[in-house]
DNA sequence: GATATTTATCATATGCACATGATAAACACA
DNA sequence: TGTGTTTATCATGTGCATATGATAAATATC
């Protein structure tokens, strides 16, 4: 997957604030049902969105979660930030420095590739998944999580 | 990190191969003392690409790895293939089917660079990774691996 | 202030990718 | 045929992302 579960958690739970909660915050129980996600560990996951300055965040009755930003500037890149390390994406093998030692055809071809996933998490914001179907973030991802199936590493089952 | 540890290690490997396994078999335990990788893990991962055609295995004195398939026409998809699951990888969101539904802007560009990685991987061949270094991938990848040091998620400190 | 409601935080569990160690099976060669 | 070398396979362990459940702290309303 490109980018870890927790960040699309983000993703998909941001966007259903900036649809649900110009008026009023939204709460955490609401998104976490709408999105078919753990509510605590959303929870969790909003919280940090709330100390990085992308949600407001309040308590008690009349609380829950707004957006900080808005919709048409909030990339996201900043969404996503909290919960990927990009040092680790610029070599394709793993490696913090890369250029120097070599820097064949297939690395400059990959710095192309590479630029262009990140400049389009930089640049695609928020309200640019506010399309047609407004909630579409918000629809539960698809097969309903087939867990805890012996599933082998990736090879194929003979 | 784009591709998993698995993967990286296996592309590291082939290369490996592919310098030095063109008059006799490599085998394991000099390709995982180059690429400084766990000698068994290695050996296993290696054992699925032979079982997938990438790689020709032979045991006792003699034995190791050869590439089976010239490294200019075994692309880097060819050797990932194994240890990903590209279906996962088609929406940004996680979902298998994403176009239906919404098809925002965002998507449609999401489309675009998705392709594209697809594209590299697909028409990247090993032998682009033979450039000037010709065995810059055997250089074990940076840092010493600092593990088990209590790294929060991915928030910044303080 | 008392109470209900909500997020914040803590302690702990689970599952999977990654790793390790030991043994079995194949092969080369004397 | 015996012996040493190497991959193949099995059984098991570890660490981290993900998840769960309980409790604390803040806020609104009466």
């Amino acid at each position: 997957m490109w980018i870890s579960g927790t960040s699309q958690y983000a993703i998909r739970a941001v966007v259903h604030v900036a649809v649900h909660g110009e008026d009023a915050p939204v709460r955490v129980g609401p998104i976490a049902e709408a999105l078919d996600v753990p509510r605590n560990y959303l929870s969790k996951t909003l919280h940090v969105l709330a100390r990085e300055g992308v949600l407001k965040s309040g308590r008690g009755p009349r609380g829950g979660f707004q957006l900080a930003v808005p919709a048409g500037k909030l990339s996201l890149a900043r969404v996503t930030a909290p919960f990927e390390d990009v040092a680790k994406r610029h070599c394709l093998l793993g490696r913090a420095h890369c250029g120097g030692v070599h820097t064949c055809a297939a690395h400059a071809r990959w710095e192309d590739v590479s630029k262009s996933l990140q400049a389009y998490f930089a640049t695609t914001m928020i309200a640019d998944l506010l399309g047609e179907a407004r909630d579409a973030a918000a629809i539960p991802v698809p097969p309903p999580r087939p867990r805890a199936t012996a599933r082998r590493p990736c090879v194929r089952r003979n």
